[in-house]
DNA sequence: TTGAAAGCGATACCAC
DNA sequence: GTGGTATCGCTTTCAA
């Protein structure tokens, strides 16, 4: 006979508790078929023994890991951090693990994982994304399991975000509102942010002219100390003597700006009016705190948990209607 | 015949090979017992076929999975996302992948992400911990993987960290040729930073009443709302016409401390100098940019990693002898 | 309600 | 070098 601390296998425990581990699997497994008494004695034999089931033999025998991956462009980006601890609290409070992956917006990278998450059994995972073309979408869209993005809204995939254009268009008003007469845009021409910035200024009669964009980069990868020579330079040859507006692809990138202000002697608000995106952590930690647009955190990562849960319900059958899920930013104002 | 790219199994890959499926195992695991033609032939049908062995199954036959677990305190603090970034780096570089755990410091929930990655097999874990007594420490002494520390150093367990004391001592000194004439810390009086800094000033000669503490919480459950009522406090009832030294436990309290400065009108550097801890982006985010005690976070993240492969190497017969790394931490100056 | 046994897909030992 | 096969610890039919 075992000693109970020495009980690993659901055999030992089985012989234990003079049951079957076909027996001690369905207790296990909470099935119905299996009458009260044993069902007593086995988990009184579970807890005296503190066993633990292994969960790689459930997986290999069952085909479902509870392993859900997640990859991301940039954990030290405080939105993603926010967003990682949102995922990670919804798969483990519903009794998944998360494997997290740091892509910096690599595609490669990305790929390699969705093959390493397969040939884990993953059940499902989570991606967002900053490329909008990005090459690891067809693969994406091949997995076993299902995949959300959380960043944008992808064709043939399904996806959970906020509408980027509206969160420009917000940024727009709130810089009309506040006097601006001409406007930047610090991020890429392609951005949705910019589309929305731009389609509300002009609606609003802003002259085209008077819309432009800079730090045209991949914004993920664009080194701080690069934005911020390209912001001292926009402080010192952009502005006019009316007041100008700046609107930054993120709150990350809105603090470079607000520092290259003080260094410039900008005073903000008289002269520069900021808005970030994101609304991080950062934003009140600022001086002057940063205006920006908000995401519901909260709520995207729970439905995006929802949906991905569904999808792995549907197993195979549903994997052919991708469903979206888009929610409205809001903006927070502050001094900036 | 199976088309190449339905070929799932290494039985399926072995079959089209034309060899046994012991001789596509050893192919794929580089084993030397091979002829460079049956090695070349198989390579050539696992390049065609895009085929990845399930990674489960070899989990299940060989005993370990590539997997380590990571479990942190709070990612939202950017002190931990830099350190989660790090580490993921470290990990999936070397061809594990990662399970993240947020623990908000709950040494139960500490408990059950140890028991849960023991039934996955998991390799091997990293933690960082906020509380000296924890009581996962013994759980965590007696897990089948070896487990690195990564925030303290604690009899019987392999630990990698900085010095907190020296830490402290260093703040002490910032602030002393800053010549402040009072002294607060704001954490816990037990905190390491706290014993070197309260024992570098009483060497130096400051007396024993010139050094408080005060916001004596566990600052990782801590919500900011309140911290920032305490530092209202702080500016308001605190400060003596002499200058006076200010050491936050982190960044991200030191950052509210600069906030209610702005708010009480307290200049910085002039009425009140400030030391954060950790030297994380934010510092210089903050305006005045704040000056902090920084860690080696890079060497911290790849000697922890070094250290957790040793110890997996070592299997069961290293578990006796946990090792300790200490590095240095050292000033970071900055406007504050 | 219970038990016996067939997988799940690899690894690694033992023959040849 | 190569192949056959026991094995890892569980889930899940199928019978009883």
């Amino acid at each position: 006979m075992k000693a109970l601390t020495q009980i690993t296998t659901m055999q030992e425990l089985a012989d234990a508790a003079g049951v079957s581990l076909a027996t001690v699997s369905r207790v296990l497994n909470g099935s119905d078929k299996v009458s009260e008494k044993t069902k007593e004695s086995v988990m009184e034999l579970v807890r005296q023994s503190g066993f633990f089931p292994n969960e790689t033999a459930r997986t290999m025998a069952a085909g479902k890991s509870r392993l859900i991956a997640v990859i991301l462009p940039d954990v030290e980006n405080p939105y993603f951090s926010r967003l990682l601890s949102e995922i990670e609290n919804q798969c483990v409070g519903h009794g998944y693990s998360m494997i997290f992956f740091n892509s910096k917006g690599d595609s490669e990278k990305e790929k390699d994982i969705v093959n390493k998450m397969m040939a884990r059994q993953a059940d499902g995972m989570f991606i967002a994304m900053t490329k909008y073309k990005s090459e690891s979408i067809p693969v994406l869209t091949q997995a076993t399991f299902p995949v959300v993005v959380m960043s944008q809204n992808i064709e043939g995939l399904n996806s959970v975000c906020i509408d980027h254009q509206e969160g420009g268009a917000l940024a727009a008003r709130h810089l009309l509102e506040n006097n601006c007469e001409s406007f930047f845009f610090f991020g890429r021409k392609d951005d949705d942010k910019f589309t929305g910035f731009r389609k509300e200024l002009l609606e609003k009669g802003i002259a085209e002219e008077k819309i432009q964009t800079f730090g045209d980069n991949d914004w993920y990868s664009t080194n701080f100390d690069e934005a911020s020579g390209q912001m001292d330079y926009f402080m010192q040859e952009k502005l006019s003597d009316r007041k100008t507006g700046l609107f930054c692809v993120n709150d990350l990138f809105a603090v470079r700006a607000i520092r290259a202000a003080h260094r410039n002697n900008v005073k903000i608000p008289d002269m520069l009016s900021l808005v970030g995106f994101d609304n991080t952590m950062i934003c009140d930690m600022a001086y002057p705190t940063l205006t920006s647009i908000s995401q519901p955190l909260e709520e995207i990562a729970a439905e995006s948990f929802n949906l991905l849960c569904r999808k792995i319900k549907e197993g195979k059958n549903g994997e052919k209607c991708p469903q979206s899920i888009i929610f409205h930013p809001s903006l927070v104002k502050r001094e900036s």
